[in-house]
DNA sequence: ACTTCGACTTAGGACCGGCCGA
DNA sequence: TCGGCCGGTCCTAAGTCGAAGT
């Protein structure tokens, strides 16, 4: 994939200058057509700037402010407000608005902390006796575990998993540890294991609870949500805040991505005798589950987590954590843009010095100069070393080797041209082909003298010694930050190219969409192509064909009416054509419509947009957007996202710059 | 130095429920 | 009314990176 800017440039063919008289399906959008927009109250910004670092301004940190009921706006006086308006009100008045306290600094990450412990996975529930596992031809009764875990695989015998060798063995090979000696003995051959019956009954089981009734619906609901009104939630420096993960891992078959040397094995039931809790000393210590007890208790305020455990499969410590939209979560997610911004202002510095050191006399410094810039440019990550049969063999920048870049002198019209072709985090394939600096080139082919397959491109370096490094330019510079720092920039950047200011609100929003796919792109964010996409794709077409149909036949009308009104002065003849044209415009208007969201469907096919949104670019540039454009902020964020950027929405006003 | 551990962020796919068009 | 689609949510794996351990 290329990370061409070009292909964003030209948006410009399918952009609307018209305002949509009737787009029906902008959801409640009579709210904003024109017109709506003047009386809308100007969100009145507080008194204070967006500022940016002045996060430690000391602010006596008065009680009351801290439920912070929302001050009306005074320019506003009574207006009547739009239903979103008021909405968008409700979501801000029980916020607790954390952004506009004070900080500290001292690694606590709290003061006090209570909650209720996590759910575990409901206990495991038999099949009916007739349900049973077939081998060899004959039905045969298991024992509870035994059951337990032929059901994890007769439940994913659809999947593609089932087919895979590595796959199949370590289930077997796991199942067998949990037969009695018996079934041991009798079930030797995954082969001969039909788990149809079984795979049945689940499907059935599911149909069954599809086809529920609405009271049992409702009332399941119910249940539920008392359960998350219960566990869901903690107390955290007396504020209630949302967890993230309350529920503890139920077991199952592991299922690792890409060529994952332990896809299958079995995960299995966690305990409270697994589980650490983590809460202040004086506060009420969660119960753990009638007849068992918490491996420990602790009281460390020096981290985030409610409870940890550790996982069997590859030795992996678990967490329960707070929700995105906490205030630990949203504080470090802001440090996490400014850190992102402080990397601008010696930008250049950088860039220059990693040029510079392309021609250094040691080896190991211009391998880092050559990889600072690949994690510049590319917005490759890291690369830390990984144990190769404990996991899919991917890698990152530090961690590439001999076989992942291919060097052409000449491709395609340009010169230099490194091609990247390895599979990253998720064993998602980083296939691309860029033209580097003459000397880049030059470094990769030194680096690459004499080695063959499986040898690392940087031999003299990993992440360690690259993070070292980039601490001392820049305290808190990492390799991520780069990443962070370019989509960023890089939204803000496209936004600017390709918004029009007379667009109407689609084809803003689709400008929109293509900033933040042309981000998407640079992080190779990628997605499974959706199942029935061509399909999908051909009705579209053939909507729009139908469209166009309409169109040809309105405007033949349109002209029959016309001719008919030349002949004739009546009235209503006349104001036929005025009908006629309106309706051109209509069909015009929708024919567009579908034409934009046609190109916005197939542009997004196989590209995942909701990745950097939520962890790429700092939400204060799309808040601004938005509010320069009066754009409604739930065009671009929905609920989730809106609380987890509550804070950027409260703190950015349309003249926020990412870059200053 | 090099490895392992611990905490935290980033990631794509599964799943679910509500909505929309045939 | 029903099936398919779509957005939102859930889930948990897979990264990053600093610190501790050897």
């Amino acid at each position: 994939m290329d990370v061409k800017t070009e292909d964003f440039e030209d948006v410009k063919p399918t952009a609307s200058r018209k305002r949509a008289a009737n787009n029906s399906d902008d959801e409640a959008d009579e709210d904003y057509g024109p017109g709506a927009s003047a009386s809308k109250p100007k969100k009145v910004k507080k008194e204070e700037k967006p500022a940016v670092k002045s996060k430690t301004k000391a602010q006596p940190k008065a009680a009351a402010r801290s439920k912070n009921v929302k001050v009306e706006p005074t320019a506003s006086p009574d207006k009547k407000k739009t239903k979103r308006e008021l909405a968008r009100e409700q979501e801000q008045k029980e916020v607790w608005k954390w952004w506009e306290e004070e900080k500290t600094n001292d690694g606590k990450k709290w003061k006090t902390l209570e909650h209720m412990g996590p759910v575990f996975a409901p206990e495991y529930e038999p099949l009916p006796k007739h349900v049973k596992l077939v081998y060899d031809g004959k039905e045969i009764s298991l024992s509870e575990n035994t059951e337990e875990v032929a059901g994890f695989y007769a439940k994913m015998l659809l999947h593609d998993y089932t087919s895979m060798d590595v796959f199949n063995k370590n289930f077997f090979k796991d199942w067998r540890k949990v037969m009695t000696p018996k079934e041991r003995e009798l079930i030797t051959d995954l082969g001969k294991c039909n788990f149809q019956k079984m795979h049945a009954y689940f499907t059935d089981q599911s149909e069954k609870r599809k086809a529920r009734s609405k009271e049992e619906k409702q009332k399941e609901k119910a249940e539920n949500e008392k359960l998350v009104e219960i566990y869901g939630y903690c107390t955290i420096d007396g504020h209630k805040e949302k967890i993230g993960n309350f529920r503890i891992e139920p077991p199952g078959l592991f299922r690792g991505r890409g060529q994952h040397p332990k896809m299958g094995m079995l995960k299995r039931r966690v305990q409270p005798e697994d589980v650490i809790i983590n809460c202040s000393k004086g506060s009420k210590v969660p119960v753990a589950p009638k007849g068992h007890k918490w491996k420990e208790v602790r009281s460390d305020n020096e981290v985030t987590w409610l409870a940890t455990w550790t996982e069997n499969i590859q030795g992996q410590i678990k967490y329960v954590m707070l929700n995105p939209a906490s205030r630990l979560k949203g504080e470090k997610d802001w440090q996490k843009y400014e850190k992102a911004r402080k990397l601008h202002t010696i930008i250049d510095r950088v860039r220059e010095n990693y040029t510079n050191d392309w021609k250094s006399k040691e080896m190991k410094i211009r391998q880092r100069a050559v990889a600072i810039y690949f994690i510049d440019k590319l917005a490759l990550r890291a690369g830390n070393e990984k144990d190769s049969d404990e996991s899919a063999d991917t890698v990152g920048c530090c961690s590439l080797r001999y076989e992942h870049v291919k060097l052409h002198e000449q491709k395609d019209d340009l010169e230099n041209v490194v091609e990247f072709d390895f599979l990253g985090k998720d064993s998602i394939r980083y296939q691309n082909s860029v033209s580097v600096e003459k000397r880049v080139f030059k470094n990769l082919k030194l680096f690459m003298e004499n080695k063959n397959e499986g040898d690392d491109l940087f031999d003299r370096l990993n992440t360690s010694i690259l993070n070292k490094h980039l601490q001392d330019i820049m305290e808190g510079l990492t390799a991520k930050v780069f990443r962070t720092y370019n989509a960023s920039r890089t939204l803000e950047e496209q936004l600017n190219l390709l918004t029009k200011e007379d667009d109407n609100v689609a084809a803003k929003l689709l400008a929109y969409n293509r900033a933040n796919r042309a981000v998407a792109v640079l992080c190779n964010h990628q997605r499974a192509v959706p199942k029935n996409f061509s399909q999908q794709m051909e009705r579209m077409s053939e909507k729009i064909e139908n469209k166009k149909k309409d169109l040809k036949e309105a405007n033949k009308q349109l002209k029959d009416a016309k001719q008919q009104a030349k002949n004739s002065r009546s009235t209503t003849v006349a104001s036929n054509v005025e009908k006629k044209k309106k309706a051109v415009e209509r069909i015009k208007e929708q024919l567009h419509k579908l034409e934009l969201q046609a190109t916005d469907k197939d542009e997004n096919k196989d590209i995942a947009l909701g990745t950097s949104k939520l962890n790429y670019l700092d939400p204060r540039i799309s808040v601004a957007w938005c509010k320069k454009y009066d754009i409604p902020i739930e065009k671009v964020y929905n609920k989730t996202q809106r609380q987890k950027f509550m804070w950027a929405i409260d703190m950015a006003g349309p003249e926020f710059e990412f870059i200053e």
